[in-house]
DNA sequence: CAGAATCCCGAATGATACTG
DNA sequence: CAGTATCATTCGGGATTCTG
């Protein structure tokens, strides 16, 4: 796995430019919301009203646009299923696990080192 | 090295709420320039010119307020060499280099599957 | 060269109310 | 329960100009 920019340079001409698909992906994975999102799904399947409950301040609004962008990424499914109440679950695809295995490590040392960080 | 939210939280009790220091550590690092100007860093030192043409299509206005964010985070330290014409530097602090380890790897992935993730 | 200061617009976000 | 629709608002970020 590349672990320098120069290795990821090597197999990419054109990496993290402007109109670059690198930005869209970092856009919609990095964005406020989008990680967190992801963040909750890592633990598993859950359902709308799961997920608004886990990514504390999400707005029914924000919760919406953000999984339809995930989903169309292809990195979360949804189900709907025919029922009334209504349920719908919402998972990672095997493309968003992959992706959440890389992003787990990171946010593991953001919550060991925030209070150093933000309190300086 | 925690690899799941579960193990995450055994070590953190509100990890990733609002108003949680993770929030803001969030925002700082995966902000759409932050992320990308700790990129740029990640090759070494760097000079403010060189800064504003690794990170493509970022204003002054940006590279100033993203540099001088990560540098009161501790994640980026700004030199100044008390020349004429002026000469600035700068590089990754220990901090800064720890995250980028984790970064990278999420980096070189992205980049790896960018091109499938937006062509859907 | 390396910024700081100002002005300004539009997209992103939030709050609220409503619906299948 | 799982959303959508609408409106109000903020603020990220670009363009421009100026300075040590």
């Amino acid at each position: 796995m590349a672990v320098s920019l120069v290795e990821i340079r090597t197999q990419h001409d054109q990496v993290f430019t402007e109109n670059c698909p690198t930005r869209t992906v970092l856009d919609h994975v990095m964005s406020k919301w989008g990680i967190l999102v992801l963040l909750a799904l890592s633990e598993g399947t859950a359902r709308w009203g799961q997920l608004r409950r886990a990514v504390d301040g999400i707005s029914e609004k924000m919760l919406a646009s953000t999984l339809r962008t995930l989903e169309a990424d292809g990195l979360v499914v949804r189900t709907a299923y025919p029922e009334v109440p209504p349920r719908v679950e919402y998972a990672l695809t095997a493309r968003g696990d992959e992706l959440m295995q890389r992003v787990l490590p990171l946010m593991g040392w953001i919550a060991d080192n925030a209070d150093e960080i933000v309190a300086r």
